[in-house]
DNA sequence: CCGTGGCGAATTGTCGACATTATTGAGGAT
DNA sequence: ATCCTCAATAATGTCGACAATTCGCCACGG
């Protein structure tokens, strides 16, 4: 069941560039040329970029314009640090209040992302890596921590390190999920804050791991 | 007929507007009075008030403009909750980072803070609570945390509620903060991190506390 | 050779006008 | 009295045009 983005605005259409990637950092964002791109009016493309910049996933100077905002290295470890805090927190509360529903639906995409891992499918698995943390944020009923962490650009962050290029981390991801979806079914909030700080603090690891790794391969500018 | 003042960025004259309550909760904004009232054209008034939607201090409604947003009880302690953890976070981080110039800064804010609560002014020891906690953050040197606890609507928060009112309050947060400079001056993360949240604890407490209060004294529609 | 200053193109900021959409209220039928 | 219809009204959404600003470019002078 494949779902096409919710609306064709300007807004989600451009967050989507940025954040897959389509439009790289520092890129100059041109309001008659997207507008023109995208089939809309410079009205609407100029309320979506006070949004983004508002985001944090797009600088806007006074008279100067738009920009794609450069993550530094520093800032994609600080925005995942961030989200090791108050995803820990969610998952605490999730632990106590989910239902057999909702764990039935995260054992649903634990399955799927076993199948992508073993396929090689490191994209799918990506994605259904955020599906499983949306579904821990539903069920930690937060609405406030979970737009926080959605409103995070860790996802940007993902492509733009392609965190997923390190040997073995989708099998110790997969494993690490599956210690989170245990304390969550055992109503366990101790353990499951545990697992997920525990998880976020190897995919902090993993984002260092990948910045270094950038650094030896030639991008010697610092971020 | 006054002249209004030729400076007046839309954005923040709204915003303070907002936070200091003189907007009151579910209160109309139409683009055209606010645009005449402080002086703008109403593009400028529009971009402000979609960046305000996005900080999630008004609600735009699509053809339907935009309303102060009300913050429910409920919303009000997970507001709370969220900060207090990421003030903890911040406090661990300002422990170890903090140098002696920002030290005698936070000693001169709480000498100012003993003051009004010795002369009873809650207002300005709210003033310099904030202060307080701001020179925790720019301690702390993390951007991305800062960011998002100070676009958090707390301070709206305590004027809604009323929190300062509670006997006994300031008092208590004086020690609270002493215990906080205490293991920041040790350069004791763990310590740090733990007064900050207890203090935030106590806060969250004292919401409860003025929730009920506005419950007994005949606010009876539910937020 | 290098800094300086000023056109000129490109782009953003702002305004006014108009189309579109909700809301309100009166009036009539049941 | 209640509900429905439908015009009148008020506010928002969008567009086009123009002013203001920035930036690249190039001639000019030291």
């Amino acid at each position: 069941m494949k779902r096409r983005p919710p609306r064709a605005d300007p807004y989600h259409q451009l967050r989507e560039a940025i954040v897959s990637g389509q439009l790289h950092p520092n890129e100059r964002l041109v309001e008659a040329a997207i507008a023109e791109r995208i089939g809309a009016g410079r009205t609407a493309v100029r309320a979506a970029l006070v949004r983004l910049d508002q985001e944090g996933l797009v600088q806007l100077e006074r008279n100067r314009g738009a920009r794609v905002r450069h993550i530094s290295d520093g800032e994609a470890m600080e925005i995942e640090e961030v989200r090791a805090v108050l995803e820990g927190m969610l998952a605490r509360r999730a632990a106590d209040r989910i239902t057999a529903d909702r764990l039935r639906e995260l054992r649903h995409v634990m399955t799927q992302m076993r199948e992508h891992v073993e396929a090689g499918d490191s994209i799918g698995y990506s994605e259904l890596n955020a599906t499983f943390h949306q579904v821990i944020w539903t069920a930690a009923g937060h609405p406030t921590a979970s737009n926080l962490v959605g409103g995070l650009k860790s996802q940007g962050i993902r492509f733009q390190y392609q965190t997923a290029l390190r040997p073995g981390r989708a099998e110790r991801s997969l494993r690490e999920h599956e210690a989170i979806f245990g304390a969550l079914k055992a109503h366990d909030g101790d353990a499951a804050e545990a697992a997920m700080r525990e998880h976020l603090a190897e995919v902090l690891d993993t984002l260092r791991w990948a910045i270094d790794s950038q650094h030896r391969t030639g991008r010697w500018l610092p971020g």
